[in-house]
DNA sequence: TTGATATATGAATGTGTGATCATATATTCA
DNA sequence: TGAATATATGATCACACATTCATATATCAA
């Protein structure tokens, strides 16, 4: 299927460009295949409802897993969960204070994408 | 559970909130929750790499279906039904010419987070 | 050391979803 | 009208993943 594959033939590999222009176009901006992974990954973190609350908490205030709990409704062991993956991913990073432990953003980026983000969504109320 | 719940005795509905302020800050900046899952619905979208790739490739160029399919080697069935869901969620649109459809961006805040992603993956990329 | 608290972790389960294949629709052209 | 092209759609399947429940770990206090 794949034209960059060697050993095909012509019929079952034929690929119909219609726009080599524009596809060249396309391909003079590309990001790296493991960046763009990583990319893609950050965005699928703050692509659940759940992470999503979590996070912009997070934008305000430095919180420990039960007072996420407490202010999202749910259990602390989904947010402990969560938490986990958002640690793995280095989006959050924890410090501990006895037996509390408290999270908070890790990236720059993260948070300017969060900001975009909230002002997404006023500008719907708006509208 | 949920300490909104109406009918719930003390013993399980007692909920620990260690720091109640911070809680309270968090609560101060709450994104009603219809805006925050479509928030969370439009960075889900941009959280696939073949998503992601789609739209960055649509944030230079407007495309057709198999200029699409070329660019990333992959079939056509598998990006029209990745287009299909970014039209439902109004992330591109597409305009008909002949048997051509041609899809293109939708959605000038996922331009600017696609721009903030990008700047993510080459400041990445320096360190 | 024992109990209590705060959090983490593992297993289990139901749901979402990305790719593929086959088929359907729409448009153009002969 | 019928063939060819461009794209859409439906079914299927493997896999990811969010939550829950039970259990484990870690810290503190007595």
């Amino acid at each position: 299927m794949n034209p960059s594959d060697g050993n095909c033939n012509e019929d079952l590999c034929r690929v119909r460009v219609i726009h080599a222009d524009q596809v060249e176009q396309a391909r003079n901006n590309v990001v790296p295949d493991d960046h763009l992974d990583r990319l893609a990954l950050i965005y699928r973190m703050l692509g659940d409802p759940t992470r999503l609350k979590i996070l912009m908490a997070l934008k305000h205030v430095e919180l420990c897993v039960c007072d996420i709990a407490a202010f999202l409704g749910i259990s602390e062991s989904a947010v402990s969960h969560q938490l986990r993956r958002l640690r793995e991913t280095a989006i959050v990073r924890h410090r501990r204070e006895g037996q509390v432990l408290y999270y908070s953003l890790n990236d720059l980026h993260v948070e300017t994408l969060l900001d975009i983000g909230i002002d997404h969504a006023h500008e719907r109320l708006l509208t």
